[in-house]
DNA sequence: TACTACCTATTCAAATATGAATGGTTAACG
DNA sequence: CGTTAACCATTCATATTTGAATAGGTAGTA
């Protein structure tokens, strides 16, 4: 490598970039965090080393010469690559460390969490993370997690929430069984065996609001634990209703009624607690679920 | 923008990334022209600064611990774009300004050089560039020329010369009048028509001195300038040298004896002053030649 | 073991960079 | 035209950064 052309004081050329982008010393400074004069003397200094001058000195503020227009982009490519840095020293950190607690759903634990959990074991390898699977809201208002993804959204004050994204609910069976049902018309429904989640299940009750004809007999299997259902259907036994993005996974688990019923939209949303969100760590991960946690 | 993330002291980075290159702060010290204390201290205050250890103090010299890796890639990126910035503002400086002139062939200067004037115009706009037309490599002792580009290795001491690259010059004629001799064995070589430079044509000897049966009054037209001898090469006239970047930009022009003639390799060259790559003008157009002057 | 050739850390005086204060300039506006 | 609210350059005391010198550690080698 050769040094040579690094050698120049790198801090002028951020004192370049700010200026440039700000176009007053003043405004730089603040920005910054820097007094005007220091700034001022930084460029000037900047130019006399390279023998360039980099800024018109207009009544109000400054303003790039050409020289100076084309040297800019090299101070952004520093300060992307000073900014990536930053932000990956901060979770490299010694005091973003300890244990983040995430509640999720069985299926965004199981289906989405894994896939994207080493990006996040990079970017912060001091943090342990607990998972905690759960659909209940009252896990955070119980510090029992620090952060949840829930897809109702929460209505407490003292809650920071951030929409995460949007999902497409529909009902699902094994090809082999649901075969007849594809696109049935409602009628068929009573043939229907069902699986469903517990004896108040909302699966029942939204189904019914549509007017759906369904009986309470027709639910052959209740279980909780989605993972199971999803092994019942793919045993022929019925269906139950799945996220879109877990049944194309399964290819052999097929939508059914695609014509008489449009699928459930629901919204996912990134929950935390407002005082954890001042918490380094929490707010690391926080951040880092918002901007990674798609499918 | 967020200046949030930049607002860290670069010098830091900087001494990072050299001390991370070199293996010690000694090493650093001299690469960077800084002494030891200095570089250790920005290290230290860097760790602070980041709450993280970013070397691991062994006895002889420091290396990196698993979070200064992490890390290192980003000081990487932030030195390459501040190379780019040294170099091209180098090119941008004030005291880059002035009149270079070039010697190249007719055959360089038209189709080679213009493609890639451009690049050179923006890397040091300052510069003037003339471009003198010849073959002679006297240009530069005359000082006529400050840089020459040569298809003959130049012996003298005084001069410093590159290799540019290769190329390879074959016999070419359009396709009307050429289609004849194609593959033709050399005894056909007495029928053709021929293109020469001039009376003293190293065309002729070279043919020659390859045992082949030419006749002096078998180069029917005589001209210096190759531009005109491709126009007559276009008009079916005859054959004659062409390299093959150059033929290869007219389709109608065929190689011909492709059997019985192989191409000659020529190296070209790039020349200078000795004392003349010390100013600082030449030596960036040199080096600019030396880096971008291909097809 | 002693020698050499590296390295790092610390000290302290000197060099350099910094910010608050100030004065002067420019542009916008009623 | 005068006012206002920006801005820049300069000054000067202060704070920080720097390098030479030095002390002390480590690894390889005869």
């Amino acid at each position: 490598m050769d040094w040579q052309n690094i050698q120049f004081d790198w801090n002028r050329a951020r004192a370049f970039l700010v200026v440039a982008s700000e176009g007053s010393l003043s405004a730089a400074g603040r920005a910054l965090g820097m007094s005007q004069p220091t700034l001022g003397r930084q460029i000037s200094a900047l130019e006399v080393e390279l023998n360039i001058t980099l800024f018109e000195r207009v009544g109000k503020g400054l303003v790039l010469t050409e020289a100076g227009q084309r040297l800019h982009q090299y101070v952004v490519q520093m300060a992307d690559a000073a900014n990536n840095f930053a932000l990956v020293a901060q979770g490299q950190s010694n005091d973003i460390a300890g244990q983040v607690c995430i509640s999720l759903t069985e299926l965004d634990a199981y289906f989405r969490l894994p896939s994207c959990i080493e990006q996040l074991q990079q970017q912060a390898p001091n943090i342990q993370l607990e998972i905690l699977v759960s659909n209940d809201i009252s896990d955070l208002k119980r510090r029992e997690a620090d952060i949840a993804i829930r897809y109702k959204r929460p209505t407490e004050h003292d809650l920071i929430i951030k929409k995460l994204g949007k999902e497409r609910v529909h009902l699902y069976g094994h090809k082999e069984y649901a075969n007849a049902f594809i696109d049935a018309p409602i009628s068929h429904v009573k043939d229907l065996k069902l699986i469903g989640f517990d004896r108040t299940d909302g699966m029942r009750q939204y189904l019914e609001s549509l007017g759906w004809p369904i009986d309470s007999e027709q639910f052959i299997i209740l279980c909780k634990n989605q993972m199971v259902q999803i092994q019942l259907l793919q045993q022929r036994v019925g269906i139950a209703f799945l996220p879109e993005h877990v049944a194309a996974r399964y290819p052999d688990l097929i939508p059914v009624f695609t014509e008489a019923f449009s699928p459930i939209e629901l919204e996912s949303w990134l929950v935390c607690h407002r005082e954890l969100h001042t918490n380094k760590k929490v707010r690391l991960v926080f951040d880092w679920l918002a901007e990674n946690f798609h499918d």
